[in-house]
DNA sequence: GTATAATCGAGACGGTACGTCGAGTCTTGTG
DNA sequence: CACAAGACTCGACGTACCGTCTCGATTATAC
């Protein structure tokens, strides 16, 4: 976590207590509207608690958000790529679909600008991660000879998130299947058309 | 525009104080500590001006901002489909990585998930228009032959600009014109391949 | 009055409609309330043609009060230096608890602290000419020996206004006649009580 | 007091240093021209602390009034009820000559007649008190038999401060002892003359 | 009867201050 | 010593009026 004080003193009542309150309120209000004053109220717990063990409201409500998407999108091999892939997606574009996560992750997207701390550990906890399980996903269909040696994997892999954050971010998020779907086909036929 | 009390009484001097300001600041501090209040200042205007004619700081940055990407995003047929998007999708990432422009957009961009006004407005001014301007261009080639009937032209459009926000987004703007040339080049692959 | 731009172009209708707007706006929200914006909107004129005739809304109100005021305490002589006096206060008190009257002449002598312009107009058009009547009436009835001679009218004058201005002011308005016929009567035992 | 929050962790300091950049500015610039933004800039605390503590600028320099005035008007029983009194109201008419004090009284009673609050504090903490302690010499010397039984003492002593406030309200306020003691000398008379 | 010049409505302008909000820090007293 | 409570400084918010300043569009004499 970004935390660190390193205490055991740590009381995990109120550390449990504030990611609660902080969905609630993004939930009830928006990100927009969330502070950490309001946080402190509805938690029951004093502002200098919240400081002490975050940076900013936007790590507070990535602690809260990161386990939920870590669940949400598993990484198996059933052997079929495409299925692998649509799986993958289809788990974040669900839970970015159902409140407060979508509007909870475009607002700690939309701190990234001025928080480069937040920026890391959004990139080294939750973005990365998956690119990289993704990117190896893909690497092992090559080796069975699914997609031609030399295809640009991490570039696929961006063209894949992309237009979900694309449309995430201006707030038109995709929510069907069939985007992904078809996003996924996409994708790995630009892959394997001939060219490499 | 997004102004509104429509007036030909508006002060033009005092107008184009205001963006010049705002990019300016812009430049100097970052998007995030740019405020109403210093724009007013520097450009030596009221708040009050500033509020009559724009709803927020992020309106004020927009507009200053559209008519540098929209010189810089020009659409022309040569012909070649694939030099063509390359042009235009490498016209905008050049203006994104020219200060203040890339973190100005970046700011813009935070403000939408909180402001609906904001978001429209930069859909229709600035996002739309493009993407249509993608398509259009995408379906002359179409129609030459170069690319199969039935293909998904919008989806290959977001396929295209997809990867450019969410590199943006994350703080890892695309900066090279090989990148785009790549992007450009498996879309068309992905159109062109098999399959439709 | 204060106005004084010379001129004969003024238009009557205007500054009937500016006098009428700003008792009425005196009446329904108070006189801190009223402003010249709110003034200018409710008499359809342009805020410059009030401060073309008037240095600011005190003057207006001033002019507004003024007439009403005069004609509310005329000075007669009956004879009777107690009846006479009564009928001067008790003129003045009605005047000032009659809405707008007596709340816009306390806003009036509001501002008298911060506006020597307004100050002088007030004491040359309201309370000079009363006190001078008030003394002037006075000495008539030291001619006529029912107050003796040397006695300080002056001081007599304000011991009589001195209280009713002193309830106003403070918010305990004087109401009734009672009061009014009490303060002549202590006023009117001093200056013929025995020692000068 | 006026304040509120109730609190024992309020911060003297602040307290003190807003009660003394308050005077210090009525004696710069004039009661109209202080204003709260002022006086949180000399003081060097923030707005809110103000806003936390008292309701209107009138507030705070009521607060630093009242201890003044409280000194300067002390209440004796020497016998001699005419030299008590003079010594009560001269001591009234000093402060009120010296600036700040005159000003800001005269700052304070400006804001009474749009301030329900302020003015029940001005009633409750200066003026009641400071009538109520004449009221009671006065009564006093009624028992030694220096004034008769059935005078009406209450209004003697609105006959006393009536001027005061009078001349303060209208800008010519009262100087000299002379007047005073004139003052003093009338209402008395007007008490001891026979018609009770 | 027209000039012609000031006044009129409307309302944008640069300012100053308002009173509120939230950030992040600091202090006090309790468990 | 972490905690809750909450006061503190700071800086920005968006609003309200101020008093000044163009703008045409009426007027209403003085030619």
């Amino acid at each position: 976590m970004i935390t660190s004080p390193s205490s055991l003193r740590r009381s995990e009542r109120s550390r449990r207590a504030i990611l609660r309150a902080s969905l609630d309120l993004c939930t009830e209000r928006g990100y927009g509207r969330v502070t950490v004053e309001a946080i402190a109220a509805r938690a029951g717990v004093s502002k200098k608690t919240i400081y002490r063990w975050w940076p900013s409201k936007g790590a507070v409500l990535l602690e809260a958000f990161a386990d939920v998407l870590v669940d949400a999108t598993p990484f198996v091999d059933t052997g079929d790529i495409g299925a692998d892939l649509r799986a993958h997606v289809a788990g974040a574009v669900r839970v970015l679909s159902v409140p407060p996560f979508g509007p909870a992750y475009a607002g700690i997207l939309s701190e990234l600008h001025h928080d480069d701390t937040l920026a890391r550990a959004v990139r080294e906890q939750l973005v990365d991660p998956r690119v990289e399980e993704a990117v190896g996903r893909l690497r092992g269909a090559q080796d069975q000879g699914q997609i031609p040696p030399g295809a640009n994997l991490p570039l696929a892999v961006e063209m894949l998130y992309g237009p979900v954050y694309y449309r995430h971010v201006l707030g038109k998020p995709v929510q069907d299947e069939e985007t992904v779907a078809a996003l996924v086909d996409h994708v790995l036929r630009a892959l394997r058309a001939p060219g490499y």
